[in-house]
DNA sequence: TACCCCAAGTTGTACTCTGCAACCAGCGAG
DNA sequence: CTCGCTGGTTGCAGAGTACAACTTGGGGTA
């Protein structure tokens, strides 16, 4: 289908699908994120998730990529570490900075709740044919790979 | 692409990619929904949009649509009522039920964001083929209606 | 060196969203 | 009429968050 034979109208209207079918994803993720793994709420699940792709980051890097005050990092990340999940190990090179290290106890768990959500995700999309998966996400990556808009142009990846 | 000539690997990197990207989506939206529309949250418009499309529902429809405890919907719905974007009559039918409906201001409002969020989508979108973004809209369509699992399986729509 | 500004992080405070539990009120069946 | 169920509200508590003020350390520049 070339895009010489698509009317606006059908654009739009794919635009508006987007957009409501994401808001109603970012709704849903919320109201089930927590109940799910009670103990690892959506952001420090996402916190631990970070750290462990790029182990040994800042503070303030977490709060950058996930467009959070430094301060809720700070409480999120001692949250993480009273749990045993992380450490903090001073930067020898700036003693203002804390450098964070997943713990073995942090990379378990992850691994458990990653595994979950991994089998919820699975189930949800098992009847999709895999030339479809795959296509979707692509999408989804060029998606959030965007940058630049009040809609989410944060620094992420 | 037929599926015979996709091997599994392929089909679950795409699978812990939707995850992924789905989950990065929703931390973001959740983000700056807020920044975008200080008057209106990701909750309250999502549930005014409902109201537009099922104008004269109960309470308890948007909870179970939106997992939401009814106490929640309940203060979401007093919030907007006093900001005269609401009004609750009450059901002839049964004295138990308050039947919700946008007022004018509420229809005005909720036209206003859903326009400033589309603009939004739709700057972001804006280097997409048509074809590419029908096919992302069907996508997330498919994705947010199934059912049954515990990674968002409620009511919606 | 001394001073100044900036950056990293912490803490105090306040507000919103949320769920759970307890409760009230109306409906309908026996 | 009474009992159980449903729709809704309210009290309470906890999580998540932002903003502002503050502390500490780094890196220039005079």
């Amino acid at each position: 289908m070339a895009a010489a034979e698509m009317p606006d109208d059908t654009a739009d209207t794919a635009v508006e699908t987007v957009q409501r079918e994401m808001t109603a994803f970012a709704r849903r993720a919320r109201a089930s994120a927590g109940r799910m793994h009670p103990e690892l709420s959506l952001v420090s699940y996402t916190l631990l998730g970070h750290l462990e792709e790029t182990d040994g980051c800042r503070a303030t890097d977490l709060a950058a990529h996930y467009a959070l005050d430094k301060s809720t990092v700070s409480r999120q990340v001692s949250a993480l570490e009273r749990a045993g999940l992380v450490e903090r190990r001073p930067d020898p090179d700036d003693q203002r900075v804390q450098v964070l290290h997943l713990t073995e106890a942090g990379r378990r768990i992850l691994a458990q709740v990653t595994e979950s959500r991994r089998a919820a995700f699975r189930e949800r999309l098992a009847g999709w044919p895999p030339e479809d998966l795959v296509r979707f996400a692509a999408y989804l990556e060029r998606y959030n790979a965007w940058r630049g808009g009040p809609l989410g142009g944060d620094e992420d990846r």
